[in-house]
DNA sequence: GTAGTCAGATTGTCCGGACATTCCGATTGA
DNA sequence: TCAATCGGAATGTCCGGACAATCTGACTAC
């Protein structure tokens, strides 16, 4: 017969700072997500009872329930009935995010660097008018990069803005992301609807990603919005296959 | 001088049943959301503060926050400090969820056909164990199916599980998805890791989909979880990208 | 031995209140 | 005319408590 394979409730070392700015909630959830991640909460163990945890803490339930649920909805902890709370015992990561492929490859260790090809303003087609919510042939910014790892091109991009909305320097460009360029201009970015597809190489497309005519391409179109519903940016990206996938985590609407 | 062009406060007709066994707060979340998706509430409106909103349905303040909360997590609504909570502005759908290919046809009104090409148990390759979690050359089912709409072959999937999970019927697989059969016999989806890329058809895949032998060929893996951290499925699908393509809308985490 | 029942444990929901923080507009001052 | 200050309004954080719903395991009855 083997022994039970109930895994134990952890006993962790948990501290708040109430002098701290940081709210209280918050603390508690970075302590538990920095043990998950470190492993002294081991997958599939059992937190506590929240209320005894509360009281440990010298906190009151609701609170400790508001870190509790924040790790919820990341994916890391599950809740129970009746049961407990208990640490996913997958390798979950993070859940999809609304990345930059500029971050996402320094997040990699890839030094990306990137060429400015096209930095204007031209008139909207109805398309671009239609993505971005502005007027048909109205001035809208148009940028075109191409993003190179390791010196190999690996995407094309190709963006428009609506005008006024932020500084398109060209210099900037080629030293950080556009995502954080707009950050830094005080735009909350919100959410983004995206569409991945593939299609064959165009002769022009290929030469920029020396590629061969015909080859296989990802591609990925976007339209961003701020927190207040503007779009703020559409996009047109083509990426090399061989170089560049998509890889991300999500989770299921309970 | 042009109007002011803040939005007003929309007054709703709301109303809870505290007789019903239905939270609440889930109640009331319900009621908002199908007004903002009647429109009712437009874009841009403030939904008026909390604690006459709480006094008017004679619920408490923190019962209604957790209304509108799950509606600030789903992307419909954007709080702010010393101003109000207010309506999207955005044409936001719905975040990406972890969906099957044959609820998002089903869902398109495409009335998806399912062919089922193999099913059987064979020996796990070393890729395929670790993915599952199980032991190399033990027994896993392996399930290959056609997925057809309009009668065109749209997608080629090939997935594999760990035995003793769910009961693989040929016949239910082609009248239904994976991910249904899984649900209804129990199984809790937590989450996914997917990868999704692309590639020049082999001959043998260009055969399947209809496609010539070089035709860019969109792909996707992934790896499901259930709610114990369990992996529950495995796959490898192939797609047309010309009958095809990945739509999703996905929100910043703040 | 087996199935049904019951009790304990734990999370889910809800309440009413208190104070802090932030935003915005209006008032005030230079 | 313009800038700085102030105050109202709204959300953010936190508390302490109460009861309901659900799961697990042990006990009981058959």
């Amino acid at each position: 017969m083997p022994k039970p394979e109930v895994d134990p409730t952890v006993q962790l070392e948990l501290s708040v700072d109430r002098s701290s700015p940081v709210p209280l909630y918050f603390q508690l959830s970075q302590q538990l997500e920095a043990a998950i991640e470190h492993g002294t909460l081991t997958p599939g163990s059992l937190l506590g009872n929240e209320i005894e945890l509360a009281a440990r803490l010298g906190l009151s339930r609701p609170t400790v329930r508001q870190a509790i649920q924040s790790l919820v909805d990341k994916g890391l902890l599950v809740r129970r009935r009746g049961v407990g709370t208990q640490v996913v015992h997958s390798q979950v990561k993070r859940p999809l995010e609304l990345s930059s492929l500029y971050d996402d490859l320094e997040a990699a260790g890839q030094r990306p660097a990137t060429k400015v090809l096209v930095n204007t303003l031209v008139p909207a087609s109805a398309e671009i008018a239609a993505a971005l919510g502005v007027a048909e042939d109205s001035d809208v910014h148009r940028v075109e990069r191409l993003r190179l790892a390791h010196g190999e091109p690996m995407a094309y991009l190709c963006n428009f803005l609506p005008p006024g909305l932020i500084d398109l320097d060209t210099a900037q460009l080629e030293t950080t992301g556009l995502y954080r360029l707009m950050r830094a201009a005080g735009i909350t970015l919100h959410s983004a609807r995206q569409s991945i597809g593939a299609r064959a190489a165009t002769t022009e497309e290929a030469e920029r990603l020396a590629e061969e005519a015909g080859a296989p391409l990802l591609t990925m179109q976007r339209v961003t919005f701020d927190d207040t519903g503007r779009a703020v940016e559409y996009g047109t990206h083509t990426y090399r296959p061989t170089r560049y996938s998509f890889e991300f985590q999500l989770l299921v609407r309970t």
